[in-house]
DNA sequence: TTGACGTATGCCGATATAGGCATACGATGG
DNA sequence: CCATCGTATGCCTATATCGGCATACGTCAA
């Protein structure tokens, strides 16, 4: 067996730096190839080859204008990978390790029978490094 | 050029499914290498294998324990695809609120009582396979 | 020690990749 | 019709992959 084909899905697709590029640019906007090019600076046929593995896996569409072709962004399928990495979030921040030590300690202090105050609500803080 | 490799970074890691259920089944709390062979129910080399990059990405952690060696999970790579796919999240959010935009006008449209006139609404979907 | 256990590694084969280069192809303008 | 622009595709090479299988290695129990 080898590698999946990164037109698997979008993990795959994204793995490529060079990918994360062009969706990076086609956040800001519609683009043609050509636009791309000179953006990315690196060889026409990479950037369409590119554009075809990410058009395969729906990140992007295509609307013909001319003889341009203009690319544009289609997130939907980066949520995939959104919604498995969200996951992790609280996991790696030392600082947040430090906190959940701390709050089982609270818990634990508080002895058995207690409960701790909806500790639910609190999901939004940003955990963030020093 | 060949394709970077999966120790590269996590983006890359991670594009392999069964290193995601490595990971996932890490945030339920340390594992021996055994009991990932069981819960993922393939060869133990795949398993080691697949560790060794999780590894070399800094994506676990190992400890010794007897003749075991047990694996725990360290999320901090997974920030750089959290950070990166976080910006996109608005996209598709804002897809959502296209969405309802165009719901909430309909209902107006139609009113108590009316027929909503013929949606033209579908844009583009050039899903092709060639 | 011997042997069983838990893991890691080596080798193999089939498959894809990323980029370089040349070229094919459709649209447009003379 | 012909030349040119904007893109896509084909061919090539070097390189890794993932899984299967066999095996090496270290640890613990008789």
């Amino acid at each position: 067996m080898a590698r999946a084909a990164t037109t698997t899905d979008a993990f795959n697709a994204v793995a490529e730096p060079r990918r994360r590029e062009i969706l990076d640019a086609l956040a800001g906007g519609e683009r043609s190839v050509t636009d791309l090019v000179e953006h990315l600076g690196v060889a026409q046929p990479v950037v369409s080859k590119h554009l075809r593995v990410l058009r395969e896996v729906g990140l992007v569409g295509v609307r013909d204008e001319g003889r341009a072709r203009i690319y544009r962004l289609e997130a939907g399928p980066l949520r995939a990978v959104y919604d498995w990495v969200k996951g992790y979030e609280r996991l790696w921040s030392e600082r947040f390790d430090l906190l959940d030590t701390v709050l089982e300690d609270l818990r634990a202090e508080r002895g058995p029978g207690q409960q701790p105050e909806s500790p639910e609500s609190s999901q939004e803080d940003d955990h963030d490094q020093p």
